[in-house]
DNA sequence: TCGGCTATGGTAACAGTGTCAACATTGAAA
DNA sequence: TTTCAATGTTGACACTGTTACCATAGCCGA
């Protein structure tokens, strides 16, 4: 959360104060209860108690807005992958544990989930990526293998393919959101049924 | 394809002859160029020469007349499948070659494969779905394996989450629609080490 | 053959959207 | 204090999905 919530002056202020921040707010919100498709440029800025087109003095576009709610998303759910990672000590089960959650937090915030893959910054090379999720992912794959630049990008792509597409295909209704699907497709042991590193 | 495309008449008749079959033909035509969620049903009676709402004669809903598109788009993305398998071969060389299509189909037709999967019919269970591109996942899971519900049910989840999440992530634009990532990806060697079934 | 009924199409309108141009207000710097 | 850039507002435009109501046409029975 950007914790500038309660920037709603009241009506008599002409200028707002941070609607940047406040239209951030409302629309992360907004989220945790629609998807982006129906989140409105409007209706946003009528729960902040501002005009339509106030919000083109902070964002040139309705998808730069986007783009913006897209980023804070992606840090929230690299910090949820951080938290369940270090709550499982690292290793080859944190790694599981950094799959789980990020499934996990795509079936309980589907709107902010959605909107950090789709309206993400563009990514090119996933090691040079700046954001925690794809951080973590590969420090991972890398202790886990032998380190060589395809072993790491390999498993790297794997991993994150095997968990984006169970959250999406759950998201999208062709699974059920189970928990116990989840622990049974993202399973260090059935599927990497030899541990990476261990022989060469 | 329906391969009704010449339906639409001249203007001096009143009906139309096919309304149905035209809206999917050209919806379908709309989807090769754009994503779901920018096709307008407008724009849709527009291109077939009809007015807005004679649509709803046909469909309930602009829902609904994307669910009927994302049924076709399933059954044109199961039979590239089936395609791809026959050029297989089968065997574990046509299980892989299935999870390609898959994700080269998705490329090469962005929209449909969207609505495929966000607008098909909600699937229960993956063992019970009608579609070719169920069928033929089920059945290679049942092949590879040593048949037992819990296996067929865990490599049927595992290859189709890795082939999913694979082309989400391109079409989404996280990860670069190469071709060689997806043979990367995608491998029978590498994803799963020990054929299933080979050794108990 | 003819009359009516139903399937199918059209018109007009409504509420809602994103976006632009032009105008208004404000706080801060010169 | 004056001016100016930042910020917010009004009004409008074209577009969307949807509804209520009206129009046409082809078929079915008398």
């Amino acid at each position: 959360m950007v914790t500038v919530s309660t920037l709603k002056l009241d009506k008599r202020t002409y200028h707002h104060g941070d609607l940047r921040a406040a239209l951030i707010d409302a629309g992360l919100a907004g989220l945790e209860s629609t998807g982006p498709e129906r989140i409105s440029l409007r209706e946003l800025a009528r729960t902040v108690g501002v005009s339509p087109t106030a919000v083109y003095r902070h964002f040139p576009d309705k998808q730069a807005l986007l783009a913006a709610l897209g980023c804070e998303a992606l840090r929230m759910l690299g910090e949820a992958q951080r938290e369940a990672s270090e709550r499982a000590g690292g290793g080859i089960e944190g790694f599981g544990a950094t799959g789980r959650a990020y499934v996990r937090f795509a079936l309980s915030h589907p709107g902010l989930f959605r909107l950090a893959i789709a309206h993400g910054p563009a990514a090119v090379d996933l090691a040079s990526e700046d954001d925690e999720a794809s951080r973590l992912l590969v420090a991972y794959a890398a202790e886990l293998t032998d380190g060589s630049p395809e072993a790491v990008r390999r498993l790297s792509l794997q991993a994150w393919s095997v968990a984006h597409g169970l959250a999406m295909l759950m998201l999208d209704g062709r699974l059920p959101p189970d928990d116990a699907i989840i622990d049974e497709v993202i399973s260090e042991r059935t599927l990497f049924p030899r541990p990476p590193g261990a022989s060469p």
